[in-house]
DNA sequence: ATGGTAGTTAAACTA
């Protein structure tokens, strides 16, 4: 079973991609975020023919988070709130259990810069996502959380540490809600496999970004203990970002027996 | 320290 995860940054715009994507990659569950579109705009019957049944929680012009699966299995158990966030208005979490696994696609919110409101927002969400997920673990023995973090956990992740340090993305209080979620037990499929230095999984669009590698890694795969014994390998798919019109992130696919 | 680009939407907001 293969789990991925991408922000397409407008499904609008980036349905071609996805499809061409879907087709070589071929995923069994794939979360992605930023699709931009509210529920009853979804590209439903495209996907649908892709061989793929969505779920999606959608938004106009922000935000908004989908699940695609090709598993027979149909989706249960859906949750499209954090239950300490109920009267948030933004799309930014949608879980679902299929078959036996639980699947989480979050979009966590950016922060725009450390103590503004938008980063306050931010923690006050990662703090109601490791409450979430504590009791999610103990319900689902297979469980994988997926998304656009918009948290590089470490150092190795970013391409200049020292010119990031202070910004949002790494800031230490990020970082700290990364390292819960870690020891409720998720573990960070990317690292559990050897892996090439400098593999990113976003660019900004700016200044050539992409071109020059100055990207850091801030979509993420986490899954629980069981799914990690599990995982036979975890990879970051830089070709979609290559193409024509792309998406500023790269997804990442993970590969379980 | 600012601006560089992209998406949505119509001048500004978010990333």
């Amino acid at each position: 079973m293969k789990i991925a995860t991408w922000n397409v940054n407008s499904l609008n715009v980036r349905l071609p991609h996805l499809l061409d994507w879907l087709k070589t990659a071929s995923p069994d569950l794939l979360g992605i975020q930023e699709t931009k579109t509210t529920d009853d705009k979804f590209p439903r019957d495209a996907i649908i023919a892709a061989g793929y049944q969505p779920i999606c929680n959608g938004q106009k012009t922000y935000n908004g988070v989908a699940i695609l699966s090709r598993l027979s299995t149909a989706p249960q158990d859906m949750v499209t709130q954090l239950p300490d966030m109920l009267d948030d208005p933004q799309r930014r979490l949608l879980a679902a259990t299929y078959g036996d696994v639980r699947m989480i696609n979050v979009y966590i919110p950016n922060g725009a810069e450390v103590d503004s409101e938008k980063y306050h927002y931010k923690l006050r969400w990662l703090r109601a996502l490791v409450a979430y997920l504590k009791t999610e673990l103990r319900n689902h023995p297979k469980l994988a959380i997926v998304g656009d973090f918009n948290i590089a956990p470490e150092d190795r992740d970013v391409h200049d540490p020292k010119s990031w340090e202070g910004s949002v993305l790494v800031s230490p209080a990020e970082r700290e809600c990364f390292q819960q979620l870690v020891s409720l037990g998720l573990v960070d499929s990317f690292r559990l496999f050897e892996q090439a230095p400098e593999l990113f999984s976003w660019w900004d669009y700016r200044a050539a970004a992409y071109p020059r590698n100055h990207g850091l890694r801030i979509d993420h795969i986490l899954v629980s203990p069981k799914l990690a014994t599990a995982c036979q390998s975890c990879h970051i798919d830089p070709t979609p970002r290559q193409w024509e019109r792309p998406s500023d992130h790269a997804p990442v696919i993970a590969e379980f027996t």
